[in-house]
DNA sequence: GTCGGGGTAGACAGATCTGTCTACCCGACC
DNA sequence: GGTCGGGTAGACAGATCTGTCTACCCCGAC
């Protein structure tokens, strides 16, 4: 088994106080020995287990794209059986993100704002947004979109929209106006 | 006149260097040091302009206010008098931004994912975000839209998320399909 | 011609960050 | 009973970061 994979409760406590930190207070914010001494682990372990920084934080991201992928799958799941039905259904995990506190944006384009093109951070960003278009492609597809890709990325940009603007606004109704539009765009396609 | 915007041609080196540097790798990624070595100016003169880094983030943004805001007026006027025209043709301000070697998303966007709420890095981008729909708005009413405030939204919600999305997915037609998507709401409102 | 303001050059302090290393502990398994 | 793997505790090195301070220079205004 690898060892960044290898499954530990030490390994556990960190990913978690990562996920907590990283997000609430950016990537680089957050040094390895605050991390180290809110997880209660030794330094020693820490680097047993990740390589280095920037290992974390791909596995932080790993975890942050399990969830939020799970979160539109349920949220369209609970639309109903129809795939247009769950194009727009699908928003509703916007809004039950945008309202969680302490919500801070999308934690991929974030990650990816501190880290450039090429480094593995920034690649397992557009990993994450290429699955998450590929998903909701198919969705497009089962619709009958006459664009499938075209009504993908309409919808996948109302959603990063969505994502960024929820952080960066004081009014809450963003998630509300990006199902209305995608509704719309979904209607006419 | 206030120190921080006294006219200098060493302030302007100084914001110039940290333009470029600050939105290529991020504004934890570049330390003090770097701008004052590659503006070509002195430690004292640096802290003499700016109190500290955080002044100066502040002031990167401003640069980056007024020559984005420049870049949507320029493009909703260049689509002629008609208000629903320019709302659309303000996504060329988009398409051109996206194509420009070192696009790198939204430089406000990426500012306040690496501060919290409260900074004065975050103020400038939620203020930011606020002037550029309050703009949009003013389009949206002469248009004699039904709700001026959800196109409004709505709008912006495809231009923030193309601004992301063009620097994080290979494929470049995010903004072509923002603009499609724009048309199609704009139409329906 | 003197004086002040803007600029230069760079040492320095103090904090912080990543990553390494040694030494020890404890429990499971052979 | 002995060994080995995972964990703990913490010193340490080396780099880097922000911000301060001293000392000097040059030019224009008075």
């Amino acid at each position: 088994m690898s060892p960044e994979a290898r499954p530990s409760a030490a390994r556990d406590r960190i990913l978690d106080t990562a996920f907590r930190l990283f997000y609430a207070h950016g990537v680089r914010s957050v040094g390895v020995d605050r991390i180290i001494a809110e997880s209660g682990v030794a330094k020693a372990t820490f680097y047993k287990h990740f390589p280095g920084k920037d290992d974390l934080v791909v596995s932080y991201l790993d975890k942050v794209d399990t969830a939020w992928s799970g979160q539109l799958r349920d949220a369209a799941a609970a639309a109903g059986p129809d795939p247009r039905a769950q194009l727009v259904g699908m928003f509703d995990a916007l809004t039950t993100a945008c309202r969680r506190d302490g919500y801070r944006g999308c934690a991929f384009i974030n990650a990816a704002a501190e880290y450039e093109a090429g480094t593995a951070v920034h690649d397992r960003t557009v990993a994450h947004k290429d699955a998450v278009r590929g998903w909701v492609r198919g969705l497009a597809v089962d619709a009958g979109a006459r664009d499938p890709d075209a009504l993908a990325r309409a919808l996948t940009l109302l959603l990063d929209g969505g994502l960024t603007s929820g952080t960066l606004d004081a009014a809450p109704d963003a998630p509300t106006v990006a199902k209305q539009s995608a509704a719309a765009l979904v209607a006419a396609a």
